[in-house]
RNA sequence: GGCCCCUUCGUCUAGCGGUCUAGGACGUCGCCCUUUCACGGCGAAAACACGGGUUCGAGUCCCGUAGGGGUCACCA
């Protein structure tokens, strides 16, 4: 690869602060940026914020690691950890120091908070005015904390373009000088992004639009280094389905729980959480090969979404019908009592009936217990009504007809239980029903001649023997 | 409160001045299929926040109003 290529080269990031899980939210962001990458033929990288080490965990770091990686969602190259860099950004603090593009503030944080009090109670916007900005620290100075400060600009304002949002100006009045070292040296975030994402190669920033004013500040940095400005795209936010702020209660769970809690498959959340602020047209099923294909940013809208699980759910069956067999078996195996190797090959054999009945795992988990129940079976309370005094006699009916067949399959299970119903004149509900209790203990199930085929000769007649009652 | 952003069916969205009697999807309701439950098929109800402009013509452009969101840390 020639030079100018690289520098030509797309190159996102997302770049969340491990203090939680990988929330949904999250999630999409680093969607957004793994396709906008994938789609110009660039690079996606992942970073973590951990600047703040007393929030930061080692446990929020694997939740996050698992969450990208369930998704198909890993950078292109390891994880930058912040933390690691923090000489450099201190190294980019003094330089801009030496510029004369930042400076030492001796304000303490306490007079700072009794400003900023004083301000609200005089009902007065605070805005931060640095006696120290323009005034070279005396002697009395020496030795005492102090912070780094950069000198924003306070005339003229800053326009951005941003993908998502259009055009937006703030007047650089409104910019604050925030502090890009603390009083113990270490680095803010503030200051971190932009020296990661400069030494990064960051071309494009897809986040959240909550960082949308952070822009504003980190722009007048960017432009005393002297380095080239990322291309940014501020997302709207996820909305709980109440529109409020997305708490635990409606969505803002872990990716983890979305997996396990839910029961949902990677690639329906893939696909529900890429149509949750983007659209292209009418397409609603779309896989990541396609979403690499049609992903832009001007396919995301401005506004904010709120958060369905219906629409999760029904995204979910769909992609449960169209998972291999094998796969869906493994997934639900644990659950469905499947132990042996046999128990699973029956499982994945069941599927096909199994997965047009499920929108989610645990569902279709549930629906595969009757295959490996041991008897004499449990019945629920609805098999049971089913199973009154007619219904067991008829079951013997139908235990005869099939006991007696010469071929266990589908046609004949299916030609027996019909001649038997036939022959006692009864609607084929009237015998499917009883068998379909006494096969599976549950009033719903597949259809009962695949129950009959799955379960086999052997189990199947003996299931039908124990609720059965020969006619007086 | 200051600043910034947003506003099409309940929800996600299509719409980028005339093709909109506003399209699709989820959800809801009805019908069909049917041995149950699903799947599937067909159909229905359901939206351009409001008020002014601009224009021959506005869901689409501009300005207000209302509502919603974001942000104002030695957090990220």
């Amino acid at each position: 690869m020639c030079a100018s290529e690289t520098d030509n080269q797309v190159v996102t990031r997302f770049a969340p602060s491990p203090t939680g899980f990988l929330h949904i939210g999250g999630a999409r962001t680093a969607l957004f940026n793994y396709l906008f990458a994938r789609h110009h033929g660039g690079k996606y990288l992942v970073r973590i914020e951990d600047t703040d080490k007393k929030r930061s965990t080692p446990e929020a770091i694997a939740a996050i690691h698992d969450g990208l990686d369930w998704l198909g969602l890993l950078g292109d190259e390891e994880p930058v950890f912040q933390s690691q860099r923090a000489e450099r950004h201190a190294e980019v603090a003094q330089a801009l120091l030496d510029k004369g593009a930042a400076y030492k503030c001796y304000l303490t944080s306490d007079e700072l908070t009794a400003r900023r009090e004083a301000a609200q109670a005089a009902k007065k916007p605070f805005r931060l005015n640095s006696e120290w900005r323009d005034c070279e620290p005396g002697p009395e100075q020496e030795g005492q904390p102090f912070v780094v400060r950069l000198k924003a600009p306070n005339e003229g304002e800053t326009v951005i373009e941003d993908m998502v949002q259009g055009r937006i100006s703030v007047k650089n009045e409104e910019i604050d000088d925030f502090i890009l070292l603390r009083s113990d040296g270490t680095p803010t975030y503030m200051l971190a992004v932009v020296v990661d994402d400069h030494d990064m190669g960051v071309t494009h920033i897809l986040r959240g639009d909550d960082h949308l004013n952070n822009a504003f500040r980190q722009l007048p940095l960017i432009k005393a280094m002297g380095w080239r400005e990322p291309t940014y795209g501020h997302v709207p936010l996820i909305h709980g389905s109440d529109g409020a702020k997305l708490s635990k209660r409606h969505g803002a769970l872990g990716v983890d729980a979305y997996r396990e809690e839910m029961g949902l498959l990677p690639e329906a959340v893939f696909n529900y959480l890429l149509r949750l602020g983007w659209g292209h047209g009418d397409e609603e099923i779309i896989d990541r090969e396609r979403a690499i294909e049609l992903f832009d940013a001007s396919g995301i809208g401005k506004s904010p979404s709120r958060f369905d699980t219906k629409k999760l759910l029904n995204l979910n069956g769909h992609y449960i019908r169209e998972a291999d067999n094998a796969r869906l078996a493994d997934l639900v195996a644990e659950e469905a009592g499947a132990t042996s190797e046999g128990d699973k090959a029956l499982l994945t054999r069941a599927m096909p009936e199994l997965k047009a009945r499920a929108r989610d795992l645990h569902e279709l988990a549930a629906g595969a217990t009757f295959l490996f129940k041991q008897r004499p079976l449990a019945m629920t309370d609805k098999a049971e009504q089913l199973l009154d005094d007619e219904a067991r006699e008829n079951l013997a009916l139908a235990h005869a007809a099939l006991a007696d067949l010469p071929r266990w399959e589908m046609e004949t299970v299916e030609t027996a239980v019909r001649e038997v119903a036939e022959k006692a004149e009864l609607k084929l509900g009237k015998l499917a029903q009883p068998l379909r209790a006494a096969l599976t203990g549950s009033n719903t199930s597949p259809g009962i001649f695949d129950v009959l085929v799955l379960l086999g000769r052997e189990e199947s007649l003996a299931r039908i023997a124990d609720q059965m009652r020969n006619a007086e």
